[in-house]
DNA sequence: CCATATTTTTAGATTAAATCTAATTATAGA
DNA sequence: TCTATAATTAGATTTAATCTAAAAATATGG
């Protein structure tokens, strides 16, 4: 539904990938890295056992958890929390950008960071170093092609 | 340290204010809401029972989340969770508003509504119905009076 | 290739925040 | 006061995530 970013990586490439940020590429690693960057769209650590009962022989929770959280590490994967969620979900797109939740569906769209434009006013107490935005409503459907 | 908002309420007024939103004024409910509208700022529930364990004869854990949640359906709260932190936090602050997070000491700011200016550029599937912000960053030290 | 050190994976226990349950207590209204 | 309704309570439960320590896999050095 959205705009794929690196997707569809081989095995081979994840591997490499991970070995190029200092990551053992094992095969819960790989099968995992396969789900998170290439099919998965904002996936919480659930939906990523879920897919790896499906997909790999056999994988502890504790796994999916290790391995996310060693992602990030490297450097390959962020973590973001929401308001209207208790779950973390993970995010592939590791560069600065912002959220979009379609409040009917549950949808949540990256905002590429160049595209949103926060402006601060009659506040001359804060040094800000980054921000987090959630903006939440409806998608427009797109119509024709 | 932050300015005080309606702070300073009596207990009488409390209860009047309960019940013209339709909440039973009860012992337990005005102790919270003297902790919570006039004195804490972005408490969470821990903060709150916390508080009660110090200045109520006895308050069960059960209550303090009850209470809140009361609060919040009777539009006299609002609740906030943040990426940064998993306690879900409570702000009497019922208006449009955002937040600074002053990493340094983990204070949370509320910043009005009307002080952040968000503009959305070269999109045209959202309609965004609201907005969350947590800008993060330094406070900086005001100097003199 | 082998021996061994290091790293990863695992099942199940644990933690932490919040909710649920069902019994007790308080309150409101006739 | 009597009775219905609402609120409070202790403790159990749920959920997301982490921890533990044993087992399995992998890397390294000769």
């Amino acid at each position: 539904m959205a705009e794929p970013r690196n997707r569809c990586l081989s095995p081979q490439e994840i591997s490499r990938r991970l070995e190029r940020h200092g990551v053992q590429p094992t095969a819960q690693r790989i099968a995992i890295c396969q789900y998170v960057l290439c099919e998965a769209e904002h996936p919480t650590a659930d939906d990523i056992k879920q897919w790896a009962d499906k997909n790999f022989p056999k994988m502890s929770r504790a796994t999916v958890y290790n391995t996310v959280n060693t992602l990030i590490e490297a450097g390959l994967l962020r973590e973001f929390r929401f308001p209207h969620d208790s779950k973390t979900v993970y995010d592939d797109n590791i560069s600065d950008h912002y959220h979009f939740l379609d409040e009917t569906t549950g949808e949540i769209i990256d905002i590429d960071g160049k595209d949103i434009e926060i402006k601060l006013r009659n506040e001359q107490r804060f040094i800000v170093k980054n921000a987090e935005v959630l903006l939440r409503g409806k998608l427009v459907k797109k119509k024709g092609v």
